[in-house]
DNA sequence: CTGAAAGCGCTTACAG
DNA sequence: CTGAAAGCGCTTACAG
């Protein structure tokens, strides 16, 4: 007896339609009609069938049945985050599975960790495994790697960075406007030497950011000091010693604004290391925890990642339930929320708003 | 000319294996050698074959090889988090991810929410796309409905909890250990009038650490006070408000121990709003971030998470290349992180050693 | 209402 | 070294 022969009729590997068909005594096809809720089979057929698959415990083939259904969707969808496990992505990721849950959508998720070969790659690993859709935080600056995807169909829509050398749907967040009115609170709070630490130029976000900080500065009049400005920053300890280094300028800053949340963490420290933290105003960019339990509490821009999380997916299922219309692209705004550290006056006059 | 006709020797439709074979002028068999880098393949049509590829920009469908390969493999593993959003799920998902990666196997992740059917519906959802494996972070107290999936060969290792009327493997942290020494620890720094503010004593790991809390007390010879055990905490927010009840009580503690991180965060802003925060010593369970840049910083029970997900990946992957040995036990240990909270010194005599 | 045949995109098991 | 036939587990397109 070969180990593929049934024992009592129950087969011995993973039970298969036909298996359950020889079971009930049914064709192939009046079982693929059960399992599928199709209407037309007798009741009497319809127990039968429903009875074996469960003596079975049989569990259908979707990878199968999607190979050979007419729409061939897997209802799956990929998604590239910067890293899972950090919180922006982390969040983007929860907000995307509560809109594909509802329409039995099984989300694939993983790390692009800024680097544009994994970002290549691990579209690629999602598109053998033929999702229907992907929902893409990019790392590289040339996404036309998945213009072949695009043509051949499969939805794509980029969050927090825009696609570049691909024309394709994106929610974005409102970076150089959330940043010049941080850095105007800062003016209107009494501040003019106002440092800027952000991260690599190369990141759209980071440049836009950027932006609003040179924009704000213009429109007070303020002069740029090349010194106040620090780029290129990876880390929260990389911060750390950037505003550690801003400190001990001969004419140091009164105020910080930081681009990013590990930039933030890391100027949080450093202003304490030096016991600066109640003299020098601070904004950060992005969501940090629990800061309203720190003393001073820090004044953040916050962008809202579970808005943006919820709109990406629900334009990429827009779009797989056969939208065409032109390429979108949603802005969200960032909102600044005072916590404190933003709040310490400067030494030059404060102005009643913040339309300094 | 139908929809499907080639234009130019291009397909109108995404490529497959025939499109590659029928322009180079080979047979598919011959093309899914070179595709598999199989040996044996002039160089002439090696050269062929990959420049026929490179025209149609043919991506090979791995879900349809899967299906007809003899080990019948995915590369795909399903990861059932309590929330891909909370800390502990997706520093666990980014461990488990980077193990996956080098073996070119890519993730399936999604939230259960303490909720069992989600637990049923998730795993179920992964079973039917045919996962090589599953990693469970279990909400429910029976996973016997894993039985024939794992009878049918489907490795699973369970994380943090273990599994219920069903024998397979797992990766636990030692929780009443590390709870016993936590309490140890404020008792050693002159407590006796210790709480106990923890999650639902149904989920394994919250009655653990209250049994680590009840051994400690027991071993010191301190009475446990019913008052100061309060247990069904889900939420930071019910956290806060019990332990601002517990201050309020005739003879409040004089320190809490606060058995997950949720928890702590709650007992955090309760004896900050009572401003308690340098009077009541605080220990907390797991994570939380940033504590150290709270004034006084935060005692913590870490748990090794990055080590638990890498564990649980390895032993998941020593299944999949045909380890059949017993079922395995992965117990980490818990290690207590003095932060200044778990040092307030109590009314009662303090000893020299954690060892009171 | 039911089922036999063909085929989704690939690999297996052979034959030459 | 190369390829024609069969088949993985299903659905499609028919026929009865």
């Amino acid at each position: 007896m070969s180990h593929d022969e049934p024992v009592n009729g129950v087969p011995r590997h993973r039970p298969t339609m036909r298996d359950v068909a020889a079971l009930s005594g049914v064709s192939l096809k009046t079982v693929s009609r059960v399992v599928n809720f199709e209407s037309g089979v007798s009741p009497d057929l319809i127990a039968r069938v429903r009875s074996a698959a469960q003596i079975l415990d049989f569990q259908p083939n979707l990878t199968a049945s999607s190979l050979r259904r007419s729409d061939g969707k897997t209802k799956t969808i990929g998604l590239l985050l910067e890293n899972v496990a950090n919180p922006f992505s982390s969040a983007l990721h929860r907000a995307i599975e509560i809109v594909a849950r509802d329409r039995g959508v099984v989300v694939f998720a993983g790390s692009v960790d800024e680097d544009q070969t994994r970002e290549r790659d691990l579209a690629a690993a999602f598109v053998a495994r033929r999702v229907d859709g992907l929902i893409v935080v990019p790392a590289g600056h040339d996404q036309s790697y998945l213009a072949t995807e695009r043509r051949n169909g499969t939805p794509m829509v980029f969050v927090d960075r825009p696609p570049t050398l691909l024309d394709a749907d994106a929610v974005l967040t409102a970076n150089q406007v959330g940043s010049r009115d941080a850095v105007r609170h800062l003016i209107s709070h009494g501040h003019r030497r106002i440092a800027c630490v952000g991260d690599l130029a190369s990141i759209s976000t980071a440049a836009e950011r950027l932006a609003g900080y040179v924009e704000a500065l213009d429109r007070a009049d303020i002069a740029k000091d090349p010194d106040l400005i620090r780029q290129g920053i990876r880390s929260s300890e990389a911060a750390q010693e950037a505003v550690r280094e801003l400190l001990q300028l001969p004419d140091p800053p009164t105020a910080i604004f930081a681009s990013q949340n590990l930039i933030t963490i890391g100027a949080i420290r450093a202003l304490r290391a030096a016991s600066r933290h109640h003299q020098v105003a601070l904004v950060g960019f992005d969501d940090v925890p629990l800061v309203d339990l720190l003393d001073p509490g820090i004044t953040l821009v916050l962008q809202d990642v579970v808005g943006m999380g919820a709109a990406a997916a629900e334009l990429l299922f827009r779009r797989l339930d056969g939208d065409d219309g032109p390429t979108e692209r949603r802005i969200f705004d960032a909102r600044l929320v005072p916590g404190g550290s933003g709040e310490i006056a400067g030494p030059w006059p404060t102005t009643n708003a913040d339309r300094a």
